[in-house]
Formats: C-alpha cells, structure tokens, sequence
DNA sequence: ATTTCATTTTCAATATATAGTATTTTATAA
DNA sequence: TTATAAAATACTATATATTGAAAATGAAAT
C-alpha cells in the first residue's frame, strides 16, 4: 500500500487483528522505504440494499437521504452534526444486520423515529408527523402535549 | 472474516488485487462453511484533518458539514444526491491527497466553489456569495448576470 | 505519584495469501 | 446496440501474513 508518509508503493505487515465480530480486519504495516508505520482496515463490501418506497418504486439505498430527512427534523434544534451521523450510522448498521437485500422505507422511518425520540422530542415530532408514523392522532397529541407543545 | 450471508466466521481469500495507485487492496473471500463468495476492501486509515476556521479555531474535519453547505446552496435545484456526494467525494480526495494535516475552510470553500460553479450557476452563486470568495463586487455581479440575475 | 485501561510493539513457528496470466461476466457509457 | 470498463473466475508456485503471549508505552483517573 502506499505509505501516507512517504508515498512509496512497498511496504510489509506487522501485524493483523480480527475483531470478534468479524466485521473488520486492523493491519499494522510499515513502509519498506521510510519505515514509518500506518494502519488499514479491512470490511466486507456492502452488497447493494434497495429500498421499496411507499408508492412501490425501488432505489438504492443512500444514507445521505436519511441525514437529510433527520437534519431538516432538527433545524434549529440543539443537536450536533456528530449526533446526526451517530443516529445515521446506528440506523445504517441496524438495517444491515437483518441481512436482508430490502428495506422499506417505512422501516427506516420507524428506526429513525425511534433513535430521534430519545434525542429531542421536538426533532422527533417534527420528523414523525412527516413521516406520518404514528398510530393515530391523539399519540401524536400526547407526544405535543408532553413537550409544551411549542416550538414544533 | 464474518460471512455476509450465514454469518459464519470463517472463510479464505481466494483472490487479493492491489490497485495501481496502492490505495486499496481488493480481497475475493470465500466462506467456509455456505462456500458464497464476497468482496472485501482494505484501506489506509486516514490521519485526523483539522479544519482550520477563519476566526483560526480548528476542528476536526468533517465531510458532513461541506454536504449540508453544498445542500442549501442546491435547494430546489435540480441537482440529485448523487451528485452532490460526488462533489463532497472528490473535495475531500483534493484535500487528502495533499498530504498535509491541516487544511483551511477558505480551501475548503473554494475547491466546492470551483466544483459547484461547473455543475449549476444558481448553487455556485449562492455557496460563494456565502463563503465570500469573490474577489470584488465586480466579479460577483458579472455572474449573477450570466444566469440572468434571477432566482439567486 | 501510582493505578488502570487502551494501544502499540516484539518474537517466532506455521498456515495462508499473493501475483502472473487468461477467460468470462456484468455494468456503464457512448 | 455496441463499445469499454470493471469485476469475477481459475490455477499454481512461492513469498508473506497470522497468531498467541508478553512487555512497553502513553493517557487519564485517583
């Protein structure tokens, strides 16, 4: 690989670590020319997810639509950019791991629903009712109730 | 490495391809125990970029926060995900591929400007009237003639 | 100052991956 | 539709990575 370092193209590894779960694969390697040493990861290749929308049409699943849907949720809110992706990434890997090659987008709504409402209650009001998740009106107006019902 | 597919934890490369340019390593598994084949990647780990801010407070870099900058420029244009994920690619290889360990907002702004002003003229006179990198007035007023002066 | 916890380093025997060359299939662009 | 590029498959001799255990280092907490 090439070194970070120095760019040569040679180097050797060290040493390699699985973690338990399989998922990754750490290498420590030193370059053959500056002898500084870096690290690389090894993961498996996604294999493509779709993603059956309401109206039955199918697309390739992209978070960045996700971060999308969840930071227009928390405009204004206090919620960093860092909690954003934490909430993406922990969605992402839930989906993933049911290794299945479909998700709705009802799902990934739900999951979404169910991480921003531990977050902030006014993020998570304003992306169910988008999302028109909730079972019926009055969980929606409890759920108002609750936070004052400002500010939504 | 755990099989995508019945999650065994065992398997052997049957094929590793190195590209040219020594970025990545390209490793063809297969599992041990349901025999399925998939695809695994091995990549450098990427030092810590600091973002160095104009008020000269540094941060860590963050490829989400160029996205969102880029998405307000792009509101109600006709411009898909895709490719502004690509243009948030391509800033961050720019970037990376300098080999320094600190990078300016000021850079970072106008690698996406230089990038933004090929794709749409409507986004890219937003994003710099935001980041301020015209030169003068001037400049700014010639292009928002250029795409007529309207929906800026 | 000392303990704890995580990360890094070392070492050596052996199992495992790699690279070269070539054909085939799949995906994407023209 | 055709052209082009990218990814997958196959096979084999040989170079290289892996693993366990233990010690060293550095940062954070007491």
């Amino acid at each position: 690989m090439k070194c970070p370092y120095c760019g040569y193209l040679k180097d050797k590894v060290i040493d390699s670590r699985e973690r338990d779960d399989g998922l990754l694969i750490r290498r420590r390697r030193a370059c053959l020319k500056c002898r500084k040493r870096f690290t690389t990861y090894e993961e498996i290749d996604l294999k493509p997810l779709v993603v059956v929308k309401k109206d039955g049409r199918r697309e390739k699943f992209n978070r960045d639509k996700i971060r999308i849907g969840i930071q227009k949720a928390c405009e204004k809110r206090p919620i960093s950019i860092d909690k954003i992706d934490k909430i993406v990434e922990e969605v992402e890997k839930d989906i993933r791991q049911r290794y299945e090659d479909e998700v709705t987008s009802k799902e990934i709504g739900q999951l979404v629903i169910k991480k921003l409402k531990k977050l902030d209650k006014v993020a998570y009001i304003r992306f169910a009712s988008v999302y028109q998740e909730f079972d019926n009106i009055n969980q929606f107006l409890k759920e108002i109730e609750k936070i004052g019902g400002k500010n939504v």
